[in-house]
DNA sequence: TTGAAAGCGATACCAC
DNA sequence: GTGGTATCGCTTTCAA
């Protein structure tokens, strides 16, 4: 059975009201050169018809030219190529519009950023995706690329407060409190417990610690928290403060890892031979990790879901660029908390994939 | 910077070619009445200028035209409604095909559905998105509405083997062993679980059960599992069969609900004094078990995620209808675990909601 | 303030 | 086998 009801257009609206066609669009549209009465009368009875306009009739017409820039670093890749994935998805089947991305890629956070933004900021797009490490010294670039007509989109953490249009990433706070209780969960009697944390000058790092913080002081008071390590996402740095929070006596019994960069704790852990003892919560997921969640050495990591990430990223801007233009809200994922058990289902995205499999399993 | 680049057109290729742009869509789209000769040399000509078809033109000329019927029950409605909204979501955001959608209810899954079928079958509509209950009994009814030209589309559940062109759902087993292992986390002595199923006629319902099990048996085989309980989603039946379950001594330590008929089992815990002292694991998301997650009373419950699996069904119907014609993956999404840090992500989704609140949030 | 008509890019029909 | 052209629904320009 092929549908059978004919869609109402502009010329049902034009001839139940003996006016053409373009009166209707000028009245629709609220353009000016329409007598108020008219126009009343139009949207009235395109009401009643229930008149929906042919979206691909429009964008045909319309034949929209946008150019998106996307300014990511290269580090950590397992990262950040699944977030450039999301946003070729989402450029992929964007419909009715003729886009071009431009990827302009950085060492890592805090190296290079800055200058990659500025570079990205000589071409006029009209819209910008990036990560905002240090948001005061985002916000006043972020004025001047709006000032100049592009819209910014935030992916990977936010920058409340500037002029971007929107923001996508993990729940941060979420995502340290849930590390909290998966600790609260083996760990049942007193203890100390540490995180390593990347840089605390992003917001996003610094949410994930509060949301630690706080979700052990209500749920696990017998949980001491440690001072928080910062290891500026450098493997050396990290290697290091493992090594000598571990030799401490009693040593902790639990750990979170907010940032990715969690395979030089894991190694320290694994010379202590305390591998498997020391309960463990990493962050995001990738190949080195799967065979420590499988065999239990890792109790958990909290996927940052970053294909579906830079998708929405993407997805959000285009409906600010060509349908509203008006503030996006701000999205604050759900991570996806990664056990032994439910693993298999996210690490068959690892390496070689289709987008298809990526984005079904993130999804 | 409006993005400068003219896409190539199929006005582009005949150009080059000197030949009609009748010929070149003839030959891109293999239709019959071209010289294998003149189809050769227009592939390579397109593929040569990277010719990607405007979507919009397409879509406007074809004017294609869909009915789709969803056939699911009222019961459980905070899984079905949510359900339902994805598919109206999804059928929302679909552009260039008038789609219509009709949706037959039926009570509840075993009660009703066949003849809900059956309503639909006479129809004659493009698609069909339904659940499958018994499988046995489905397989003829998908056969006779396949041969009659229908696209079927399983949601909540699959039926493998039958003429179904996909199927998107939670994954089951890995629900079940999920269960099994955030048990194993906290039982860490000898004790008794149980499992409260639903229909085990239905294959999802069995799997959860056996990848319940077999988690069990690999991970925490200190964990005995009593032989599983079915409670047709009846409350009455659960309760009873809960209340008789828990007065064994010694009681078991955990349990874990494989349907989203948890309350009555629930209760039945509140009364013998044993909610919060017996570790469970329940699943599905709604407004009364809120509270109980909140306070640590229940462990965790695993969330289905039935916005996003009734958006990809219709998704995925609609890309078997309008482009490929072939069968579409079958999606076994990973299902959320709620703990009671991330509940407030899911929570409010529950009840007043807009579409927008729940997609992100279930995403 | 309004009407008439051109045209976006792909498809399909009718001539040749 | 191939070329020319009307058409989908909407926006926009030009004329009245």
């Amino acid at each position: 059975m092929t549908n059978p009801e004919r869609p109402v257009g502009v010329k049902d609206i034009a001839n139940a009201l003996k006016v053409s066609i373009g009166t209707v669009d000028r009245a629709l549209h609220n353009r000016p050169g329409v007598n108020e009465k008219t126009k009343a009368l139009v949207q009235k009875k395109a009401k009643e018809l229930g008149y929906q306009p042919n979206l691909a009739a429009q964008a045909l017409k319309l034949n929209r030219r946008l150019a998106v820039a996307a300014v990511l670093p290269k580090h950590i890749a397992h990262f950040f190529d699944p977030l450039r994935d999301g946003i070729r998805a989402a450029a992929a089947s964007a419909v009715g519009v003729n886009l071009t991305l431009e990827f302009f890629e950085y060492p890592r956070l805090g190296g290079g950023d800055i200058e990659a933004f500025q570079r990205a900021m000589q071409k006029q797009f009209d819209g910008m995706i990036f990560l905002p490490g240090d948001v005061r010294k985002y916000d006043p670039l972020i004025r001047k690329v709006a000032e100049n007509g592009t819209a910014v989109m935030c992916v990977g953490s936010d920058a409340p407060g500037t002029d971007r249009v929107g923001a996508v990433s993990a729940h941060a706070s979420v995502s340290g409190a849930v590390a909290a209780e998966l600790l609260s969960h083996t760990l049942t009697s007193k203890a100390e417990v540490a995180i390593f944390s990347g840089e605390l000058s992003t917001l996003d790092h610094v949410e994930k610690l509060r949301g630690f913080a706080a979700a052990l002081a209500v749920i696990a008071p017998h949980l001491t928290l440690l001072p928080a390590l910062e290891s500026h996402d450098r493997p050396r740095e990290a290697y290091g403060q493992a090594i000598e929070l571990m030799q401490r006596k009693p040593h902790p019994a639990g750990i979170y890892i907010s940032t990715a960069n969690s395979m030089p704790v894991l190694q320290a852990l694994e010379e202590l031979g305390l591998l498997g003892k020391v309960k463990v919560v990493t962050t995001d997921l990738f190949r080195e990790l799967v065979p420590l969640i499988e065999t239990g050495k890792v109790l958990a990591t909290l996927h940052q879901r970053p294909f579906t990430q830079g998708k929405l990223a993407l997805e959000n801007l285009l409906i600010y660029l060509l349908r509203d233009r008006r503030p996006q809200p701000v999205v604050q994922l759900a991570p996806h908390v990664i056990f032994r058990m439910n693993l298999a289902l996210f690490a068959n995205q690892i390496g070689s994939r289709t987008d298809e499999e990526v984005e079904f399993a993130e999804r």
